[in-house]
DNA sequence: ATGTCATGATAAC
DNA sequence: TTATCCTGACATA
């Protein structure tokens, strides 16, 4: 279940591990056998994160692209013990193995396919090359709410539904606020905070909202809360973009002269 | 055993 | 907007 903030934290971890090395390349499951074969004894230079996607360059070698969806997760373990029956995708090399479970993608891109992937993803946080102009510019624009632009890759490269909900408590923004509504300085004010959370989650491992805290439920703010942990007031939920939104309606008010879909 | 939901995304309507 | 896919985790029975 990653977040832009995970999917670093492995191009990391994962950089670390086997930049530089022969790596043996199978899948165990069977779906990506024919992929496995061409990458299988190349040489990775390194990984890449793009928003929620992984890409691993080879020498000679095409580039491995990896989506890990909702329910995807990398298993890091020793490589004498047996590979996981349903690994999709299975990386031995320095002593260690990496084994790709419930991914949504694991292709091999061509540069083309590569080049179409960047373009389709809005500027990433956690990146170098982010601009938050260009993100601003895409929000003044558009007339949905910034809950749904939130979540739009488009837009925004990396951002998912705990991100979203922690960020907008965080800024005091309403979520169905339209993103021509806006405004230049609560847009910086959400910028600054989304991009500070997913740095911090980054290097973490795992999104901690709330300082000082250490588990998962009682690290956040309103994300799966019954109570915002700022004021204690009741987490109000709907669905917006396709996903549960959670606001607090104390901490995150609507603007005044908007008029509510009250939904 | 069965149902529901999920930190995701897409194709089709 | 909805239906659907991926698959795991958890709740309910």
């Amino acid at each position: 279940m990653p977040e832009g903030h995970l999917v670093h934290w492995l191009a990391r971890r994962q950089t670390s591990l086997l930049a530089g090395r022969r790596v043996e390349v199978t899948s165990p499951q069977g779906r990506f056998r024919e992929g496995a074969a061409r990458l299988d004894g190349a040489v990775l230079r390194r990984v890449e994160a793009v928003g929620k996607h992984l890409l691993y360059h080879w020498e000679d070698r095409e580039m491995l692209h990896v989506h890990l969806g909702q329910g995807g997760k990398f298993l890091e373990g020793a490589p004498v013990q047996p590979p996981v029956p349903q690994a999709r995708l299975r990386l031995v090399g320095n002593g260690v193995a990496l084994q790709l479970v419930a991914p949504t993608v694991c292709e091999l891109l061509d540069p083309s396919g590569v080049a179409s992937l960047r373009a389709r993803l809005g500027p990433d946080p956690l990146r170098d090359d982010a601009d938050p102009e260009r993100v601003w510019q895409a929000v003044a624009r558009s007339r949905r709410s910034i809950g749904a632009l939130l979540l739009d890759q488009s837009v925004v490269a990396g951002v998912g539904n705990v991100l979203r909900a922690e960020a907008l408590n965080l800024a005091r923004i309403h979520p169905e606020t339209p993103g021509h509504r806006l405004g230049r300085r609560r847009f910086a004010r959400l910028w600054a905070e989304v991009t500070r959370i997913m740095v911090e989650a980054s290097e973490r491992g795992r999104i901690v909202t709330v300082p000082g805290a250490a588990g998962d439920a009682e690290g956040r703010f309103v994300y799966r809360r019954d109570r915002c942990a700022r004021c204690g007031t009741a987490v109000q939920t709907w669905v917006l973009a396709a996903r549960t939104m959670y606001a607090c309606p104390r901490c995150q008010r609507r603007l005044a002269s908007v008029s509510h879909p009250d939904s």
